[in-house]
DNA sequence: CAGAAATTTTTCCGCCACGGCAAGTTTTGC
DNA sequence: GCAAAACTTGCCGTGGCGGAAAAATTTCTG
């Protein structure tokens, strides 16, 4: 494996992890644009500039390309609440990294673009694709493990034993993809922020540490 | 269409019904026995005496074949509501029939012999897949769309403006799938009847219909 | 009941997904 | 530098998927 966890990437991971958040990405954007049925492996490979045999090493398919995304957002999440002054109480600190995470650049507030509302739509359609649900139901799983270990290890308990931890993950996960479902379909469109941000305050309110 | 809803079903009507039953549930159980990966289209349909390009034109894969007894239950579900006296409370009759669906016939309640370990294996296994899970999630879907009219239908309110029979729905399809869930892990095997039988208990408290 | 009409099943065919294998390249570590 | 390790790529066989038209079956009609 890698002893060292972090910082001296050498120039091979770097590379690595460059195209694989391409062709992530590159995915993303062609089947939202595109639809799902009308991106094939080439079309992908070739707007990344690689092999189609080299998407295949680094996902099993166009669902797991796009999950890929979502997994590392989640990932880095939970690692961000690692990082918080372990003095701030968990529900800010929780509040705090996922609003950075789903707030995203605010939008201008006044009328949708035209092209705004064609990727809402498409993205939309795609995340109804059943192959792709598959995968995310998948992904979200493994988030929502490491989340509950960031928030065990926060507050001291040991997750084997206290179920909080995954609790509070699941509950996060949950209200994160109702904001992102409910972003997508509300007309007038609404940002993911301030709904996030509201659901989190309330759960906050039920689901205060166990002393 | 077909303008009589139901009984003088001809020959053909029931033919089509019996290959579509028997493409699912050879597809099931192959799929349990040999894993998802080892069972081929190929396999399905020589087991069901029909060629590869039917099964196809029955179910889009193998994934969807699964998931089609399990629509083909909860609409059963939602149609045996329907089926009810009027008379009878709610939350009664909903409970007479997903225990009637769910409750099988109830296993012996001694040692569980090899074979049916090896099912419980096979079946836990076989739900783990992406390509299932997403074709249950929109299969979950569907059957909820249903279970709700038919509670509206029962009490008497528009599904359009209320969102009780919805509630209901989603709330009775969770508890279904947890309690299958739980059935297929626990420690000693349990069976689904009457963990699911409690689940709705509770809930039927909390979930009284609206005055 | 024969023959037409409608529908389903099957055969044939091509495209794409998927993954093993064996070069060919690039990065790393000494 | 140079050899080993790791990554990329092309090749190719198996299987999933679906369009199109022939063959078989059921249903309809005179």
């Amino acid at each position: 494996m890698t002893p060292d966890a972090d910082a001296p990437l050498g120039l091979r991971e770097r590379k690595k992890r460059e195209t694989r958040v391409a062709l992530s990405r590159a995915t993303i954007r062609l089947c939202v644009e595109r639809g799902w049925e009308n991106v094939t492996v080439e079309d992908i490979a070739a707007v990344a500039n690689v092999s189609v045999r080299t998407f295949r090493n680094y996902f099993s398919g166009k669902a797991e390309a796009i999950a890929a995304s979502h997994v590392e957002r989640m990932l880095r999440i939970a690692d961000e609440l690692r990082a918080r002054p372990a003095t701030e109480p968990l529900w800010d600190a929780i509040t705090g990294v996922v609003l950075a995470e789903f707030g995203g650049p605010a939008e201008p507030a006044g009328a949708e673009s035209p092209q705004a509302r064609r990727w809402r739509d498409g993205v939309r359609l795609m995340l109804a694709e059943p192959a792709l649900q598959g995968e995310i139901v998948k992904a979200n799983a493994a988030a929502q493990g490491a989340f509950a270990e960031a928030v065990a290890e926060r507050i001291g308990s040991d997750p084997a034993h206290d179920v909080y931890p995954k609790l509070v993950a699941a509950v996060v996960g949950a209200a994160s993809s109702v904001a992102v479902e409910h972003s997508l379909t509300a007309e007038p469109p609404t940002a993911v922020g301030p709904v996030l941000a509201e659901m989190l305050e309330r759960l906050a309110v039920g689901l205060r540490a166990p002393s």
